[in-house]
DNA sequence: CTCACCATTCGACCAAAGTCGAAGGTCTGA
DNA sequence: TCAGACCTTCGACTTTGGTCGAATGGTGAG
C-alpha cells in the first residue's frame, strides 16, 4: 500500500470541502477522499474507516463545541493525525488546538501548494506542534487527562444534558455516568457540574473579542 | 437644581475615563462626575448616590459578565439612564443591550461632540433604543422578567457558586436561594441550573469572532 | 382605607447530583 | 502465565439542587 492514501475532509462549507479535495487529489493522485459536513458525520466516517491517513478538520462545524469536539475525536481515534483547517483565529486558540493533539494548523487563506506541503509533512511523521508550548493553559492540561468516555460525558454536560439523558444517549446506567462525572470534576479541579461546564465553554468560545480603541 | 447635573463614568481604562470626563465637563459645566473602574465600584457609587443623571458604562469591565452586569444594574436602579460606552461590537450585542434597558450606545471612537450630543439627548428623555427591535432575542426577553434579587442570584450562579455560597453572599437562607432559583429556571424556560448558566453565558460572550477569510 | 398583587423569605419534601467502594475486562511487561 | 495498571461499569449512600405551599411586608388602584 505504497500510495493508497485516504483522507477525511470535515467542513460545513461545500466550497471549502471541494477546494481541499482538489488540492489533495492533485498532490496525492489516487488518494481516497471522504467528506463530512457535521460533527456527527465525522464520527460516522471515522467509525466506518478508522485507518484514514489524515483528518482535515474545521473547528466551526455544527455539532462540535469548538475544541471540545477536537478533544473528543482525538480521544476516540488517537492514531488519526488531525490537521485543523480554520479561518484566522487568536494565537491562544491555535496553541490550545496543539495541546489537544492537533498535528498542524492550516489557515483557510493558504494556497493549495501550502496545503499540500503541510499535509505531506504530517504524513511524513512531522508534527507542527511547537515542542515548547510554554506554561500552557492549565485547564487544557487538566482536560487532556480525560478518557474517551469521559470526554463524551463532558461534551453532553456542556450541552446541558442531565445524567439520566447522558446515560440514555451513551447506552449505560445512570450510576455509571455519575461515576464518570465524579472523575471529571476531580481531573478538572472543580467542585460542581456547573463550574465544569463554565470552564469547558471557555475553551469553545475563546475571547469575547480584542479591544481596539 | 437647574444645572446641577451628576454623572457616573464606569470604565476600567483610565484614559477613556478622563476623555469622557473632559467631554462631559466641557459640555455640562458644573456637573459632578464620579468614576468607577470595576463593577463593584459602580455598585458602591450607585448605592451612595442613586440620583445620578446618567451612567456611562463600559461592557468590558472586570466583574461584570457582559450584559449580565448591565441587567443587574438596571434591575437595582431602574431610574438611572444607562449609556453604553464600548469598543465596536456586533450588532447583536448592541441590540441586546437595548433590550436590557440601555438608553443609548456610544462607540469609543466617537468624537467628544458626538458624545455630548448623545448624552444631552438622553437627558432630554429621548431613548435611542430602536422601538422596533424586531422579533428580539427570546432569551433576553425572558431574562428581562427577572427581579433584582433574582438577577443577583443568577449572576452568582453564572460564576459557578453553589446555593449555600450564594445564600451567604446575599445574607439570606439557603432555602430562599433555592426558591429564587426555581423561579429563575421557570422564567428562563430551562429545566436545570446548568442550562440556565449556559444560556446566560451566551449573553456575556456574544460570538467567537467574525470570519474573515 | 382596603384590597389585590408581587417580591422576598423560609420549611418540608422529593429528585438529581456527587462520593465511595468494588467487580469485571483489556492490555502490557516481567 | 501472571501481576499490575487502567478503563468501564454499577450499587448503596450522602449531599446538593429544585418544587410546593405559606407567611410577611411593601406598593399602587379603587
Amino acid at each position: 500500500m505504497a500510495d493508497a492514501l485516504s483522507f477525511l475532509i470535515a467542513d460545513d462549507h461545500p466550497m471549502v470541502r471541494d477546494a481541499l479535495a482538489s488540492a489533495l487529489g492533485q498532490a496525492f493522485s489516487g488518494a481516497a477522499i471522504a467528506m463530512a459536513g457535521t460533527f456527527a458525520e465525522v464520527q460516522v466516517e471515522l467509525e466506518r474507516e478508522p485507518e484514514v491517513d489524515a483528518l482535515l478538520l474545521d473547528l466551526d462545524m455544527p455539532g462540535m463545541d469548538g475544541l471540545t469536539g477536537l478533544a473528543l475525536l482525538r480521544s476516540d481515534h488517537p492514531a488519526v493525525p488531525i490537521i485543523i483547517v480554520s479561518a484566522a483565529r487568536e494565537p491562544a486558540t491555535i496553541r490550545r488546538a496543539y495541546e489537544f493533539g492537533a498535528s498542524a494548523y492550516i489557515d483557510k487563506s493558504a494556497s493549495l501548494d501550502e496545503i499540500a506541503r503541510i499535509v505531506r509533512a504530517v504524513l511524513a511523521g512531522e508534527i507542527f506542534a511547537p515542542p515548547e508550548a510554554g506554561p500552557a493553559d492549565s485547564f487544557a492540561q487538566r482536560a487532556a487527562q480525560l478518557t474517551p468516555q469521559q470526554w463524551r460525558v463532558l461534551a453532553l454536560m456542556v450541552q446541558g444534558d442531565q445524567n439520566k439523558q447522558i446515560a440514555h444517549k451513551l447506552g449505560v446506567g445512570e450510576a455509571t455516568v455519575k461515576a464518570h462525572v465524579t472523575v471529571i470534576l476531580r481531573k478538572l479541579g472543580v467542585r460542581s457540574r456547573t463550574q465544569a461546564v463554565i470552564e469547558a465553554r471557555n475553551l469553545a468560545l475563546p475571547q469575547p473579542e480584542p479591544v481596539r480603541p
